[in-house]
DNA sequence: ACGTGCGGGACACCCCGTTAGT
DNA sequence: ACTAACGGGGTGTCCCGCACGT
C-alpha cells in the first residue's frame, strides 16, 4: 500500500518537527533534550540525522519555519488581512486566542516565539534573523490594517500606524510573558481591559 | 583578625553571586555553567557548595534576591517614590535606561529579571514566586503612583490605576525583548515614541 | 546502448573508488567517513552498497588492489623491470619520486601503503594479507634486481640481495614516514644522501 | 592511612595513562576509546574529566609525554650514553629490544612512537612537535655517540654522523613497520642482518 | 544500477554534586 | 573556609549498514 508507507514516510519528519515544537515549547530550544523528541516521535537518530543533516540547530530552524510561522499566520495575521475595523478586529483576535490559550492551560507556558526570542536572538544569529522576520511581518500586517483603518475612518488619522502596531505587538509580548509568571487570571483580565482602553485611544 | 576573614569570605560569596549574574545574564539559567562561574570567580566548587549547599538552585534564587532585586529598586521604584506626577518619572527613567543600555550595549541581552521570568518561571516554582513578587512590587509602585496623580490632578481620574499600570510594565518586557531580536535602535525609537504617546493618553 | 551504461556504471565505481583513496589517504581508514566519500564521488550510499555489497572494508580492499597496488608498480617496480644497474636505477626511482612528492607536498601525508599497514594490518587480516603481499613484491623486484645487478657485475658480489632488498625497502618506509612527522625538507635531504651512501656500498 | 589514599589519588591518573597508552598502542589514538579506558582503569568519567580537563587530545599529549618518552629513553638513549663504540651499542641495543618484543609479543603492534607518529602528525601540530622532537632527539644521542666514535676510532672518520643517525633510526621505524604487517619472524632476522651489514660499512 | 529513508548504536564532551582532606 | 579528586550520567554528533523504491 504505497500511500500508506508515503505517508509513514512523511510523517516521521512532521512527527519529529511537532515533538520538536513541543519540548522546545516546554524546555526551551539549549534544555531540550534530542533523546525525549525522538522518543516522543517514536523513532530514532539516524531518522532525525537524515532529515535535519546538521542537528540540532537546523531542526530548531524548520520548527520556526514550519511549525511556528503557519501558528503566527493563522493566529494574528490572516484576521487582520483586508480589515476596515483593524481595533475591533485587534481586539476580538486577542479575546479569542487568551481564551483558548486559557482553555488550554498553554497561556502558562507564554508564546512559543517569544520564548525563542528571548533564549536565542541573542546566542545564535539564524534564529534571530527568523524571529525579527516573523514579528516584523506581524508589525507591518498591524500596521497596514492601522492605516486602512485611517482610510476608512475607524482609526484616528493624527497616529503613527508603525509605531502603535509595534507598540501593540510588544505589548501583546509582554502579556502573553507575564501570564508565565504570575500565573493570574485576575491579572490577565486586568491586561485586557488595559490593552482594550489604549485601543480605544485610537479611536477617531 | 575576624573582621579581615569575614570581609574575605563575603567578597567571595560576592563574587561568585557577582559571575553568576553574568553569566546566566548572558547564557540563561539551565546552559549556564557554574564552572564558567567558578572560574571568572576565582574559586572552586567547595567555596560555591559551602555558601550554597543545594548548588546551582540555591545560587540562581540568591542572584534573584541579592542582585536582581536592587537593581530594580534602584532603576525603577526608587524614581517613582513619592512621585506627584507618575507620568512625566515613569516617561523619564525609561528614557533614561533605554540610553544606557544603548550605550553598554546591554540591550541586545534584554532584561535580566524578563530573561529569568520567561525561561525559569514554568519549570521551578521557587524563582516564579520571586519574580512575580518582584514584578508585583513593580506594578503596586506604578499604580500607587499613578493614583497619587490622580489625587495632584496630573493624571486622569477616570482610569484604573492598577490595569495602567500593569499594562505599562508589560509593554516594557515586551519593549525590551524586542530590542533583543531586532537589533533595531530605530524600532526601539518607534516603540519609545508609542509607548509614550499611550502615557499622554492617561493626561487630564 | 550498453555500453554507455556499463561505462557509466563504470564511472561511478571509480569516482567512488578515487574518492575513497583520497579519503583514507588523509584521514585514515577508519577514520576516513563513507559519507565524506559519497559527497565527494556525487553519489549515495546505495551505490555503495551495489559495487560493494559488504561496506567499508570491502572497498578498502579495493582501494588497495585497484589504487594502491597500480601505483606502486608504476612507481618503484616498473623502472627496475630488466635493470641491469640496480643501484643507480633504485637511487634514481627514489629521488625522482622524492621530488614529485615534494613539489604537489604529497609527502606530508606519507605514503598510502605505508599508512595503511601501520593502521590496519593489526587489525584486519585481509588488509595485512594484501599489503604483506604488496611490500613482497616490491622486495622481490629489488632483490632480483641485485642479483641481475651481481651477474652483470654491478653489485658486489658477497651481499645478500634478499637481505639488502628487505632494508632498502624497510629504509623507503621509514624516510617517508619522517618526512611526515618532521616536515622538514633539510633531513629528507640528509637521509636521501645516507641512503645513497648506503647503496654506494653495494658497489663492487 | 593517608599513605594508602595518596596512592590511590596518585594512581588513579597513572591508571588512566597506563590504560591510555595499551589501547592507543592497540587501536590507534582516533579509534581508541575513552569508555574502554575508563573502563581498563577502573574509573569514570569525572576522574578523567579532572586530570585532563581538555579531554583526549591532552590525554594522548600526557601519553605521549609520560609513558612514550620515557621508554624512548631508557630503551635507546640510555644505552649509547656516553658510549666509546656505538656501532657494537647500537646493535647491541636492537638485538635485544628485538628479541623482547618477539618474546613478548609486541613487535607484531609496532613500535608505539611510530604508529602515533604515522597516524596522528598529519592531523594534529600538537602531536606532530612532541613526536618530531623525540625522533629529533633520537637521531641527535646517536649523532653525539657516532661523532664520539670517529674520536674514540671506532667509527670511519669520512662519514657524517648526523646523516648517519638519521639513516639508522628511520631504518628502525622501516624495520618495526615491516613486523607489524608481515609478521614474519625469518624476514626480521634478514632485516637485522641487513642492518648490521650496513652499520659494519660505517667501520674505519 | 542507483537514490532515499531510516535503524540503532558508539563516541567524546561536559556537567553538576559530593566526599575526603587541608 | 576552602581545595582537589572523583562519581556517574546525559548530550548532541555522526557513523555504518540495510531496507526499500525506481
Amino acid at each position: 500500500v504505497p500511500a500508506t508507507i508515503e505517508k509513514k514516510n512523511a510523517s516521521i519528519r512532521q512527527r519529529i518537527l511537532d515533538a520538536a515544537f513541543a519540548e522546545f515549547y516546554r524546555n526551551g530550544f539549549q534544555a531540550g533534550s534530542l533523546n525525549h523528541i525522538l522518543a516522543a516521535a517514536g523513532t530514532t537518530k539516524g531518522a532525525l540525522f537524515h532529515h535535519f543533516p546538521s542537528g540540532k540547530q537546523e531542526l530548531g530552524y524548520a520548527v520556526t519555519d514550519e511549525i511556528i510561522e503557519p501558528i503566527m499566520q493563522t493566529r494574528w495575521l490572516a484576521p487582520l488581512r483586508g480589515s476596515s475595523n483593524p481595533i475591533d478586529d485587534i481586539q476580538e483576535a486577542f479575546r479569542k486566542h487568551m481564551k483558548e490559550d486559557m482553555e488550554t492551560g498553554s497561556w502558562l507556558q507564554g508564546c512559543p516565539l517569544n520564548n525563542l526570542a528571548q533564549e536565542m536572538s541573542p546566542l545564535d544569529d539564524g534564529f534571530r534573523h527568523r524571529i525579527d522576520g516573523l514579528y516584523a511581518a506581524w508589525r507591518k500586517c498591524y500596521a497596514t490594517a492601522l492605516a486602512g483603518g485611517i482610510k476608512a475612518k475607524t482609526v484616528k488619522k493624527d497616529i503613527s500606524p508603525r509605531n502603535a502596531a509595534a507598540l501593540i505587538v510588544a505589548a501583546q509580548m509582554g502579556i502573553w510573558g507575564t501570564g508565565k509568571y504570575s500565573k493570574s487570571e485576575k491579572l490577565m483580565g486586568e491586561l485586557g481591559e488595559a490593552l482594550g482602553a489604549y485601543l480605544q485611544t485610537l479611536r477617531p
